[in-house]
RNA sequence: GGUCCCAUCGUCUAGUGGUUUAGGACACCGGCCUCUCACGCCGGAAACGCGAGUUCGAAUCUCGCUGGGACCA
């Protein structure tokens, strides 16, 4: 059986690149009808937050990937690890190193300067020391000759010379774990078989495979994901704008655009754009993961998000633009009036929180008029305008847009406008704006009454 | 600096030796629709990093170069 694993460490916000990672993860498992595992790599201490935590497993939660087991938490299994270190060590795979960190960093630095590699030299290597009376760290005895190879399901065989790797640091002298240690540790006892992960950690591979083979684990399978860039082609960070992918909860996106785009991002189907959760989980292939990292854009984001905005149900759209509308003051229903409302924006929102913004005028008739406009059109000429709209209106029984195409044409008749004119001076009285949805469908939504005050008020504001 | 990874339109990508005048999508430009703004529809511009080799034939295979990135220091 399958079984993959997330494991974030919480010094920042599940960001998109993480979140792409878990959604690979998440996709792969449930093609495969495996188990998915969630870990918080918490053991740095200095740069772990429980605010980071949270944020990433609201983040998945919101994005709709869900695993099977955890959040197990690396900080309360110091013990295990500890553990596991002196176990290699009596086995012989692992030595103490009583190398005081002044002299590691004097030969570093003298190494460098005379341009070898600045690796361990390995002093301790075979002296088999065990003073208890002074501080020292447990390094793994790699190799000298050799090399390790793994094929990667996304890239192909990957190759390492042991000369290469140096004997890395296992339990370091305060007794905590070093991240390489910990993860294979982890990865093995929770029993992962398929490690999903970014390709900057390719080169933790071979040492975690040397350390797996020390402890006569079976080597699960690696698939290293390219990582995803910003626009100046650097790993993405908080330089990027939105860190967390809650930021884009808040700016008005739906988690469905979003794992979709994230999902396109480095993996592609033939022609297909659009997917569904469960188009997606039914077409996942890590084969089909492509190998080159890719460049986050957010134009593209937007038509998804979009696009998501004009096909999913309108209760769903309903559900989720009230947030934003109630962060504007405005408390409503999430019935009939609102599903007339977004049928008119659907078309014209990028996001919800757009959305809620052109929704105002439809619930409040306190909205402002665009500054430019009003002087272009609140005139003496548009008071008239007004004046002489708000007259026929008035008298029509029904409204409709035979009826309410009637009134537009005889007022512009009348007072010798283009149509398109006696248009936009009513719909800046009636919404503050000049763009709006149609005019006629826009006047049948607010009704009759709500109309002429709005009309009226217009009026009122022209001097 | 060392190691490793990567390389098709500006961006995401299809393409796995001939079906390719290299396809789709976003963005961009033009047109249509039209009460504004959008949506939609139609059309356009836009790419195989460079150089060798293998082959009858290479975007596709091999090597080198260049460029980019990541990790370690």
């Amino acid at each position: 059986m399958v079984r993959t694993r997330f494991a974030p460490s919480p010094t920042g916000y599940l960001h998109i690149g993480g979140a792409r990672t878990a959604l690979f993860n998440y996709l792969f498992t449930r093609h495969e009808k495996g188990r998915m595992i969630l870990r918080i790599e918490d053991t740095d201490i200095e740069r772990s937050k429980e605010e980071y935590t949270n944020d990433i497993i609201e983040g998945l939660r919101w994005l709709g990937i869900d695993w099977d087991e955890g959040p197990f938490f690396q900080r309360e299994r110091i013990e295990e690890y500890r553990k596991f270190a002196y176990t290699l060590l009596e086995k012989g795979y692992a030595y103490r190193c009583y190398c005081a960190p002044q002299v590691l960093e004097e030969k570093r630095e003298r190494a460098i300067k005379e341009g070898r590699k600045p690796s361990y030299d390995r002093t301790c290597r075979d002296k088999n020391l065990n003073y208890t009376d002074r501080p020292f760290v447990i390094r793994f005895k790699t190799p000298l000759t050799g090399n390790v190879s793994f094929d990667d399901l996304i890239r192909g065989r990957i190759t390492f010379q042991c000369e290469e790797l140096d004997d890395l640091v296992i339990l370091r002298s305060d007794g905590t774990p070093t991240y390489n240690f910990t993860v294979v540790i982890d990865d093995a006892l929770m029993g992962i078989t398929h490690v999903i992960r970014g390709d900057d950690h390719i080169n933790n591979t071979p040492r975690q495979i040397l350390i797996y083979e020390a402890l006569g684990y079976k080597v699960p399978y690696f698939a290293h994901v390219a990582m995803i860039l910003g626009k100046d082609r650097t790993k993405l960070s908080k330089r990027h704008g939105a860190v967390s992918i809650l930021e884009y909860r808040r700016e008005g996106f739906l988690p469905e655009a979003l794992v979709n785009y994230i999902a396109r991002l480095g993996w592609s189907y033939g022609d297909q754009e659009i997917f569904s959760k469960e188009e997606l989980i039914e077409k996942f292939e890590l084969r089909d993961v492509g190998k080159s990292p890719s460049i986050f854009d957010m134009e593209k984001l937007l038509w998804m998000n979009s696009h998501y905005i004009k096909t999913l149900p309108i209760e769903v759209i309903g559900e989720r633009v009230r947030t934003f509308l109630l962060e504007l003051g405005i408390d409503v229903e999430n019935n009939g009036y609102l599903y007339k409302v977004i049928n008119t924006l659907r078309p014209r929102a990028k996001t919800l929180k757009e959305m809620a913004q052109m929704a105002y005028f439809y619930y409040r008739e306190d909205y402002q008029f665009e500054n430019s406009a009003k002087e272009r059109f609140f005139t003496k000429k548009g008071k008239d305008v007004l004046l002489a709209f708000l007259e026929k209106f008035e008298k029509i029984e029904e409204i409709n847009e035979g009826t309410l195409r009637t009134v537009f044409e005889s007022v512009s008749r009348e007072l010798e406008i283009k149509l398109v004119d006696a248009v936009q001076i009513v719909r800046l009285a009636i919404s503050g704006r000049l763009a709006t949805p149609g005019i006629f469908e826009v006047i049948e939504i607010l009704g009759k009454e709500s109309t002429k005050r709005r009309i009226r008020r217009a009026i009122g504001e022209i001097t």
